[in-house]
DNA sequence: GACTGTGAATAAGTTCACAGCT
DNA sequence: AGCTGTGAACTTATTCACAGTC
């Protein structure tokens, strides 16, 4: 039961899994099943099953899920069992934040560049970080085995951005510059545009109707 | 053709839709097709029209819409006719970067007032933007009339803050905490998590397996 | 002739319900 | 007895296709 493309919906879920996980093992917990990572999660446990049933049978039946064994699966199933290296693009201000973030939080995935076009901020560094200019994107993008982007660049030139981080080799790309980048055979794209979602949230925050129930 | 309860999937394009005729309105087009539309959003003609139908009949057959008469009703829909007010809470770097990114783009959605714990900072302003003890929430949000909230606040502080926030009036928030907040009748919930973003995109960028196609 | 508005068909994702191990 | 793995039923969202209007 493999080969069947797996819904986006899905692996954006494996994450939340995986951090329930780390809590139980903080917690010393052994095995879990699914009916209790439905409680921790708010999924149904049916989803929990179907989710992890697409990579495998990690459960035991009649009894549960091995905690330590399905963080290992799911850690290798997102490819967070080796160091996930990133370059973020456009050293503004959210830029920046990002990256203090990162540093302070993931070790999964890690911003290991910056890029800008700012002569003035061009081979300082930014919480540790080394701040490149885009000419030497693509070599530097190689030579550390990057594999995704962050833009948050300006949006008359994100798409450009993009574009030199595809070509560079970069697999993946989370955008938040305010403008719609589409995935390809090649790259990934997850779109974080915040003036979209306070507009929309707008239509909840003033009018009658109600409710999404919306991840991230 | 109303009261059928509108998708939220409908709802999250709406801005999409409002950012292209904005742009249509600085150059002087009077009139934009479905099918224009989509070539511009990237959504298919029916699903254009099809959502606009949700909130009446805007178009005119044979014609197209008004770009000037869909921009006044969409902003009507979302609740940006009149400013919409917001919160934020936790004067951290998000919410910093947030507040600055805020004062400097939207008009429609402002963040009029910030709350954090900390001493050192209540009483002072961010970009502007004063910042209160979160004692204070109460009064600050129903005086202003606030109806939106930003949650940047700590994990474990973000389901205290929330129900704060909704205590105050709030209708809808905006959650960067790394806790998924669930939306209820009186209040609707969108979550921001950005590590969930990274480690499930390293599924992409790590694996063979390819193409979501994301919007926020 | 061109383009909207919408019921019907399809596709995608979730929940149900139960057979199959331990 | 308990809990997983999964086909079948259902629900939700998107695409098709066309009648209706200008």
């Amino acid at each position: 039961m493999r080969r069947i493309r797996i819904p986006d919906a899905t692996i954006r879920r494996l994450p939340i899994y995986l951090r329930v996980l780390r809590e139980l093992e903080d917690d010393n917990v052994a095995v879990i099943s699914s009916a209790d990572l439905a409680i921790r999660t708010g999924f149904s446990s049916e989803q929990i099953r179907k989710d992890l049933a697409y990579f495998g049978a990690f459960g035991v039946r009649g009894v549960g899920y091995s905690v330590s064994q399905l963080e290992d699966q799911l850690r290798r199933i997102l490819g967070l069992d080796k160091e996930v290296r990133a370059a973020l693009v456009g050293a503004g201000n959210l830029g920046t934040a990002l990256t203090r973030y990162n540093v302070n939080r993931h070790k999964d995935v890690k911003i290991i560049a910056i890029f800008d076009n700012d002569p003035a901020k061009v081979g300082k560094t930014i919480e540790g970080v080394p701040v490149y200019s885009i000419e030497d994107m693509d070599a530097v993008i190689r030579n550390n085995d990057i594999k995704m982007g962050i833009v948050t660049a300006p949006a008359n030139s994100a798409e450009k951005v993009a574009e030199l981080l595809v070509r560079a080799g970069v697999r993946a790309i989370l955008n938040f510059a305010p403008v719609k980048l589409s995935s390809t055979d090649s790259v990934a794209v997850r779109n974080i545009d915040l003036t979209l979602e306070f507009e929309s949230l707008a239509y909840y925050a003033t009018g009658e109707e109600r409710r999404p129930e919306t991840g991230s």
